[in-house]
DNA sequence: CTGATACCATTCGCATACAAATGATTTCTG
DNA sequence: CAGAAATCATTTGTATGCGAATGGTATCAG
Protein backbone atom coordinates (compact mmCIF):
# COMPACT_ATOMS: atom_id res chain seq x y z
CA UNK A 1 0.00 0.00 0.00
CA UNK A 2 2.67 2.75 -1.05
CA UNK A 3 0.74 6.42 -0.77
CA UNK A 4 1.21 7.73 -4.55
CA UNK A 5 2.10 4.97 -7.09
CA UNK A 6 5.01 5.52 -8.57
CA UNK A 7 5.62 9.20 -9.98
CA UNK A 8 8.94 8.65 -11.26
CA UNK A 9 7.96 5.53 -13.30
CA UNK A 10 8.70 6.35 -17.12
CA UNK A 11 6.73 5.78 -19.83
CA UNK A 12 7.49 2.17 -20.97
CA UNK A 13 9.42 2.86 -24.30
CA UNK A 14 6.62 3.17 -27.12
CA UNK A 15 4.06 1.83 -25.05
CA UNK A 16 0.79 4.78 -24.21
CA UNK A 17 0.70 4.86 -20.29
CA UNK A 18 -2.02 2.84 -18.51
CA UNK A 19 -5.09 4.46 -17.83
CA UNK A 20 -4.91 5.49 -14.04
CA UNK A 21 -8.45 6.68 -13.00
CA UNK A 22 -6.87 8.49 -9.96
CA UNK A 23 -4.87 10.56 -13.01
CA UNK A 24 -7.80 11.75 -15.18
CA UNK A 25 -8.63 15.51 -14.08
CA UNK A 26 -12.38 14.29 -13.82
CA UNK A 27 -11.95 12.41 -10.76
CA UNK A 28 -9.47 14.37 -9.39
CA UNK A 29 -12.05 17.26 -9.75
CA UNK A 30 -14.85 15.11 -8.33
CA UNK A 31 -13.05 14.14 -4.61
CA UNK A 32 -11.66 17.82 -4.40
CA UNK A 33 -15.25 18.71 -4.58
CA UNK A 34 -17.08 16.40 -2.44
CA UNK A 35 -14.16 17.28 0.55
CA UNK A 36 -14.83 20.88 -0.17
CA UNK A 37 -18.60 20.25 -0.26
CA UNK A 38 -18.70 18.49 3.78
CA UNK A 39 -16.35 20.81 4.92
CA UNK A 40 -19.03 23.16 3.59
CA UNK A 41 -21.52 21.08 5.74
CA UNK A 42 -19.24 20.75 8.79
CA UNK A 43 -19.33 24.51 9.12
CA UNK A 44 -22.35 25.68 7.81
CA UNK A 45 -24.93 22.62 8.15
CA UNK A 46 -28.01 24.14 7.38
CA UNK A 47 -27.77 25.58 4.17
CA UNK A 48 -26.26 23.75 1.32
CA UNK A 49 -23.10 25.74 -0.85
CA UNK A 50 -25.83 26.30 -4.02
CA UNK A 51 -28.17 27.63 -1.83
CA UNK A 52 -25.40 30.07 0.23
CA UNK A 53 -24.19 31.22 -3.37
CA UNK A 54 -27.34 32.26 -4.49
CA UNK A 55 -27.85 34.00 -0.99
CA UNK A 56 -24.67 35.56 -1.43
CA UNK A 57 -24.43 36.15 -4.91
CA UNK A 58 -27.99 38.25 -4.15
CA UNK A 59 -26.71 39.94 -1.49
CA UNK A 60 -23.46 41.22 -4.18
CA UNK A 61 -25.64 42.35 -6.69
CA UNK A 62 -29.43 42.82 -5.60
CA UNK A 63 -32.35 41.63 -7.10
CA UNK A 64 -32.45 40.07 -10.30
CA UNK A 65 -34.84 37.21 -12.42
CA UNK A 66 -34.64 33.60 -11.78
CA UNK A 67 -32.55 33.13 -14.93
CA UNK A 68 -30.08 35.71 -14.79
CA UNK A 69 -29.39 35.00 -10.85
CA UNK A 70 -28.63 31.20 -12.82
CA UNK A 71 -26.24 33.08 -15.18
CA UNK A 72 -24.45 34.70 -12.00
CA UNK A 73 -24.15 31.54 -10.03
CA UNK A 74 -23.74 29.26 -13.24
CA UNK A 75 -27.07 27.29 -12.54
CA UNK A 76 -29.84 25.93 -14.52
CA UNK A 77 -32.80 27.44 -14.67
CA UNK A 78 -34.28 24.24 -13.06
CA UNK A 79 -31.87 24.27 -10.89
CA UNK A 80 -32.19 27.74 -9.20
CA UNK A 81 -36.12 26.91 -9.91
CA UNK A 82 -35.39 24.05 -7.03
CA UNK A 83 -32.48 26.21 -4.70
CA UNK A 84 -34.98 29.54 -4.72
CA UNK A 85 -37.80 27.37 -3.78
CA UNK A 86 -36.29 26.00 -0.41
CA UNK A 87 -35.20 29.57 0.48
CA UNK A 88 -37.99 30.99 -0.07
CA UNK A 89 -40.31 28.31 2.31
CA UNK A 90 -37.34 29.40 4.21
CA UNK A 91 -38.29 33.38 4.50
CA UNK A 92 -34.53 34.20 3.21
CA UNK A 93 -35.89 35.24 -0.47
CA UNK A 94 -38.98 36.55 -1.89
CA UNK A 95 -40.06 36.73 -5.40
CA UNK A 96 -41.67 39.29 -7.06
CA UNK A 97 -43.41 40.14 -10.50
CA UNK A 98 -41.55 42.13 -12.82
CA UNK A 99 -43.44 45.33 -13.34
CA UNK A 100 -42.34 45.70 -16.96
CA UNK A 101 -41.84 42.09 -18.04
CA UNK A 102 -44.75 39.78 -17.04
CA UNK A 103 -42.59 36.64 -17.63
CA UNK A 104 -40.03 37.97 -15.15
CA UNK A 105 -40.00 36.71 -11.66
CA UNK A 106 -37.41 39.08 -9.55
CA UNK A 107 -35.52 37.33 -6.97
CA UNK A 108 -34.62 39.50 -3.43
CA UNK A 109 -33.34 39.10 -0.22
CA UNK A 110 -35.78 39.39 2.29
CA UNK A 111 -34.51 41.33 5.38
CA UNK A 112 -33.90 37.75 7.53
CA UNK A 113 -32.50 36.82 4.23
CA UNK A 114 -29.94 39.48 4.14
CA UNK A 115 -28.79 39.43 7.99
CA UNK A 116 -28.39 35.50 7.19
CA UNK A 117 -25.88 36.08 4.68
CA UNK A 118 -24.01 38.80 6.46
CA UNK A 119 -23.96 36.17 9.42
CA UNK A 120 -22.41 33.74 7.01
CA UNK A 121 -20.01 35.26 5.41
CA UNK A 122 -17.04 35.05 7.97
CA UNK A 123 -17.89 31.38 8.20
CA UNK A 124 -17.72 31.14 4.62
CA UNK A 125 -14.14 32.75 4.76
CA UNK A 126 -13.27 29.70 7.03
CA UNK A 127 -14.84 27.49 4.59
CA UNK A 128 -12.13 28.35 1.96
CA UNK A 129 -9.62 28.63 3.90
CA UNK A 130 -10.03 25.34 5.69
CA UNK A 131 -10.70 23.63 2.48
CA UNK A 132 -6.86 25.17 0.73
CA UNK A 133 -5.19 24.58 4.12
CA UNK A 134 -3.25 21.14 2.52
CA UNK A 135 -1.65 24.13 0.46
CA UNK A 136 0.72 27.19 0.94
CA UNK A 137 -0.72 30.42 0.20
CA UNK A 138 1.57 30.40 -3.17
CA UNK A 139 -0.03 27.15 -3.99
CA UNK A 140 -3.45 28.16 -3.61
CA UNK A 141 -2.83 31.29 -5.52
CA UNK A 142 -1.71 28.83 -8.23
CA UNK A 143 -4.48 26.75 -7.96
CA UNK A 144 -7.20 29.58 -8.23
CA UNK A 145 -5.71 31.05 -11.06
CA UNK A 146 -5.29 27.78 -12.72
CA UNK A 147 -8.70 26.53 -11.93
CA UNK A 148 -10.15 30.23 -13.35
CA UNK A 149 -8.34 29.50 -16.48
CA UNK A 150 -10.55 26.01 -16.39
CA UNK A 151 -13.85 27.21 -15.48
CA UNK B 1 -18.29 43.77 -18.55
CA UNK B 2 -14.50 43.55 -17.61
CA UNK B 3 -13.66 40.08 -17.93
CA UNK B 4 -11.78 39.90 -14.70
CA UNK B 5 -12.71 41.91 -12.05
CA UNK B 6 -10.06 44.22 -10.07
CA UNK B 7 -6.90 41.32 -9.80
CA UNK B 8 -4.79 44.34 -9.01
CA UNK B 9 -6.64 46.35 -6.65
CA UNK B 10 -5.06 45.93 -3.17
CA UNK B 11 -7.10 45.33 0.08
CA UNK B 12 -8.70 48.59 1.19
CA UNK B 13 -6.32 49.30 4.06
CA UNK B 14 -7.60 47.74 7.38
CA UNK B 15 -10.69 46.67 5.94
CA UNK B 16 -11.94 43.30 4.97
CA UNK B 17 -11.19 42.25 1.40
CA UNK B 18 -15.31 42.00 0.11
CA UNK B 19 -16.46 38.58 -0.03
CA UNK B 20 -16.88 37.53 -3.83
CA UNK B 21 -18.81 33.99 -4.82
CA UNK B 22 -16.35 34.11 -7.98
CA UNK B 23 -13.40 33.97 -5.60
CA UNK B 24 -14.01 31.03 -3.58
CA UNK B 25 -12.37 27.31 -4.06
CA UNK B 26 -15.83 26.02 -3.74
CA UNK B 27 -17.30 28.07 -6.24
CA UNK B 28 -14.78 27.70 -9.10
CA UNK B 29 -14.37 23.79 -8.08
CA UNK B 30 -17.66 23.35 -9.14
CA UNK B 31 -17.65 25.30 -12.12
CA UNK B 32 -14.57 23.53 -13.55
CA UNK B 33 -16.34 20.18 -12.45
CA UNK B 34 -19.66 20.91 -14.46
CA UNK B 35 -17.29 22.30 -17.64
CA UNK B 36 -15.66 18.66 -16.90
CA UNK B 37 -19.28 16.67 -16.94
CA UNK B 38 -20.35 18.80 -20.18
CA UNK B 39 -16.80 17.46 -21.80
CA UNK B 40 -17.50 13.93 -21.16
CA UNK B 41 -20.83 13.79 -21.96
CA UNK B 42 -20.09 15.30 -25.54
CA UNK B 43 -17.89 12.46 -25.89
CA UNK B 44 -19.61 9.19 -24.28
CA UNK B 45 -23.04 10.30 -24.60
CA UNK B 46 -24.46 6.95 -23.45
CA UNK B 47 -22.23 6.81 -19.74
CA UNK B 48 -22.10 9.10 -17.20
CA UNK B 49 -18.71 10.49 -15.30
CA UNK B 50 -19.18 8.04 -11.97
CA UNK B 51 -20.61 5.12 -14.14
CA UNK B 52 -17.52 5.04 -16.29
CA UNK B 53 -15.28 5.60 -12.94
CA UNK B 54 -16.88 2.19 -11.74
CA UNK B 55 -16.27 0.32 -15.15
CA UNK B 56 -12.76 1.71 -15.42
CA UNK B 57 -11.85 0.86 -11.77
CA UNK B 58 -13.42 -2.83 -12.12
CA UNK B 59 -10.88 -3.06 -15.47
CA UNK B 60 -7.83 -1.56 -13.75
CA UNK B 61 -8.21 -3.61 -9.95
CA UNK B 62 -10.53 -6.58 -10.86
CA UNK B 63 -13.49 -7.70 -9.02
CA UNK B 64 -14.59 -6.27 -5.83
CA UNK B 65 -17.79 -6.13 -3.55
CA UNK B 66 -19.61 -3.27 -3.74
CA UNK B 67 -18.12 -1.15 -0.74
CA UNK B 68 -14.80 -1.63 -1.49
CA UNK B 69 -15.44 -0.31 -5.00
CA UNK B 70 -17.19 2.53 -3.33
CA UNK B 71 -13.82 3.03 -1.50
CA UNK B 72 -11.41 3.30 -4.52
CA UNK B 73 -14.05 5.40 -6.40
CA UNK B 74 -14.92 7.79 -3.73
CA UNK B 75 -17.85 7.11 -3.49
CA UNK B 76 -20.82 6.59 -1.00
CA UNK B 77 -22.57 3.26 -0.46
CA UNK B 78 -25.82 4.30 -1.53
CA UNK B 79 -24.39 6.02 -4.31
CA UNK B 80 -22.82 2.74 -5.48
CA UNK B 81 -25.59 0.64 -5.44
CA UNK B 82 -27.46 3.02 -7.87
CA UNK B 83 -24.74 3.65 -10.54
CA UNK B 84 -24.15 -0.50 -10.34
CA UNK B 85 -27.86 -1.02 -10.29
CA UNK B 86 -27.83 0.79 -13.53
CA UNK B 87 -25.02 -0.73 -15.27
CA UNK B 88 -26.00 -4.13 -14.55
CA UNK B 89 -29.50 -3.04 -15.88
CA UNK B 90 -27.27 -3.06 -19.49
CA UNK B 91 -25.18 -6.50 -18.59
CA UNK B 92 -22.10 -4.08 -18.31
CA UNK B 93 -21.44 -5.39 -14.60
CA UNK B 94 -22.40 -8.55 -12.62
CA UNK B 95 -22.93 -9.27 -9.36
CA UNK B 96 -22.17 -12.89 -7.91
CA UNK B 97 -22.52 -13.23 -3.69
CA UNK B 98 -19.03 -14.12 -2.32
CA UNK B 99 -18.77 -17.79 -1.22
CA UNK B 100 -17.10 -17.17 1.67
CA UNK B 101 -18.59 -14.06 3.53
CA UNK B 102 -22.36 -13.96 2.90
CA UNK B 103 -22.24 -10.28 3.08
CA UNK B 104 -20.53 -9.42 -0.01
CA UNK B 105 -21.40 -9.47 -3.34
CA UNK B 106 -18.55 -9.31 -5.96
CA UNK B 107 -18.97 -6.87 -8.46
CA UNK B 108 -17.08 -7.72 -11.98
CA UNK B 109 -16.95 -6.96 -15.46
CA UNK B 110 -19.10 -9.05 -18.17
CA UNK B 111 -17.84 -9.73 -21.42
CA UNK B 112 -19.43 -6.69 -22.86
CA UNK B 113 -18.28 -4.18 -19.91
CA UNK B 114 -14.79 -5.03 -20.46
CA UNK B 115 -15.40 -4.68 -24.13
CA UNK B 116 -17.13 -1.20 -23.59
CA UNK B 117 -14.09 -0.10 -21.32
CA UNK B 118 -11.11 -0.92 -23.43
CA UNK B 119 -13.45 0.87 -26.39
CA UNK B 120 -13.55 3.88 -23.96
CA UNK B 121 -10.41 4.23 -22.83
CA UNK B 122 -9.06 6.29 -25.75
CA UNK B 123 -12.14 8.44 -25.68
CA UNK B 124 -11.59 9.08 -22.04
CA UNK B 125 -8.13 10.23 -22.44
CA UNK B 126 -9.30 12.63 -25.09
CA UNK B 127 -11.95 14.07 -22.60
CA UNK B 128 -8.95 15.19 -19.87
CA UNK B 129 -6.91 16.14 -22.71
CA UNK B 130 -9.52 18.51 -23.81
CA UNK B 131 -10.67 19.38 -20.30
CA UNK B 132 -7.10 20.92 -19.93
CA UNK B 133 -6.74 22.53 -23.01
CA UNK B 134 -7.20 25.90 -21.65
CA UNK B 135 -3.77 24.94 -19.78
CA UNK B 136 -0.47 24.37 -21.14
CA UNK B 137 1.15 20.88 -19.89
CA UNK B 138 3.33 22.70 -17.15
CA UNK B 139 0.24 24.47 -15.94
CA UNK B 140 -1.64 20.92 -16.29
CA UNK B 141 1.12 19.35 -14.54
CA UNK B 142 0.87 21.80 -11.45
CA UNK B 143 -3.20 21.96 -11.09
CA UNK B 144 -2.81 17.85 -11.10
CA UNK B 145 -0.26 18.00 -8.22
CA UNK B 146 -1.98 20.93 -6.15
CA UNK B 147 -5.85 19.18 -6.95
CA UNK B 148 -4.19 15.88 -5.51
CA UNK B 149 -3.07 17.98 -2.03
CA UNK B 150 -6.14 19.14 -1.77
CA UNK B 151 -8.40 16.11 -2.71
C1' DC C 1 -19.88 -19.73 23.59
C1' DT C 2 -22.14 -15.34 23.62
C1' DG C 3 -23.02 -10.65 23.70
C1' DA C 4 -21.02 -6.39 21.85
C1' DT C 5 -19.15 -4.45 17.89
C1' DA C 6 -18.14 -3.87 13.24
C1' DC C 7 -19.14 -4.48 8.39
C1' DC C 8 -22.08 -5.05 4.14
C1' DA C 9 -25.87 -4.07 1.34
C1' DT C 10 -30.24 -1.85 1.04
C1' DT C 11 -33.70 1.67 1.54
C1' DC C 12 -35.65 6.34 2.31
C1' DG C 13 -35.51 11.21 2.08
C1' DC C 14 -33.58 15.36 0.47
C1' DA C 15 -30.86 18.34 -2.61
C1' DT C 16 -28.38 19.26 -6.66
C1' DA C 17 -27.79 18.94 -11.90
C1' DC C 18 -29.23 18.92 -16.56
C1' DA C 19 -31.95 17.65 -20.95
C1' DA C 20 -36.17 18.23 -23.01
C1' DA C 21 -40.80 19.76 -23.48
C1' DT C 22 -44.37 23.35 -22.52
C1' DG C 23 -46.89 27.69 -22.18
C1' DA C 24 -46.73 32.58 -21.62
C1' DT C 25 -44.70 36.74 -23.03
C1' DT C 26 -41.60 39.69 -25.47
C1' DT C 27 -38.77 41.09 -29.21
C1' DC C 28 -37.32 40.91 -33.71
C1' DT C 29 -38.13 40.98 -38.73
C1' DG C 30 -40.13 41.45 -42.89
C1' DC D 1 -48.76 45.12 -37.92
C1' DA D 2 -48.18 39.95 -38.05
C1' DG D 3 -45.58 35.87 -37.94
C1' DA D 4 -41.05 34.09 -36.39
C1' DA D 5 -37.72 33.77 -33.04
C1' DA D 6 -36.08 34.46 -28.51
C1' DT D 7 -36.70 34.63 -23.50
C1' DC D 8 -38.65 33.31 -18.95
C1' DA D 9 -40.43 30.18 -15.77
C1' DT D 10 -42.08 25.65 -15.04
C1' DT D 11 -42.50 20.61 -15.18
C1' DT D 12 -40.93 15.89 -15.95
C1' DG D 13 -37.52 12.36 -16.04
C1' DT D 14 -33.00 10.54 -15.04
C1' DA D 15 -28.69 10.41 -12.38
C1' DT D 16 -25.64 11.56 -8.85
C1' DG D 17 -24.50 12.34 -3.77
C1' DC D 18 -25.00 11.86 1.09
C1' DG D 19 -27.14 11.21 5.94
C1' DA D 20 -29.64 8.10 8.54
C1' DA D 21 -31.94 3.91 9.53
C1' DT D 22 -32.38 -1.23 8.91
C1' DG D 23 -31.40 -6.15 8.77
C1' DG D 24 -28.19 -9.72 7.92
C1' DT D 25 -23.62 -11.45 8.72
C1' DA D 26 -18.98 -11.72 10.64
C1' DT D 27 -15.60 -10.87 14.14
C1' DC D 28 -13.97 -9.96 18.59
C1' DA D 29 -13.79 -9.84 23.72
C1' DG D 30 -14.54 -11.88 27.78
Amino acid sequence: MSGQDDLLTPTPAGEPPKYRLQDQIGFVLRRAHQRHVAIFAAHIADLTPPQFAALAKLHETGATSQNQLGGLIAMDAATVKGVIDRLRARGLVELTPHGVDKRRLLVSLTAEGAAAVEKLIPLARQITEETLTPLTQKEAATLMRLMRKLG
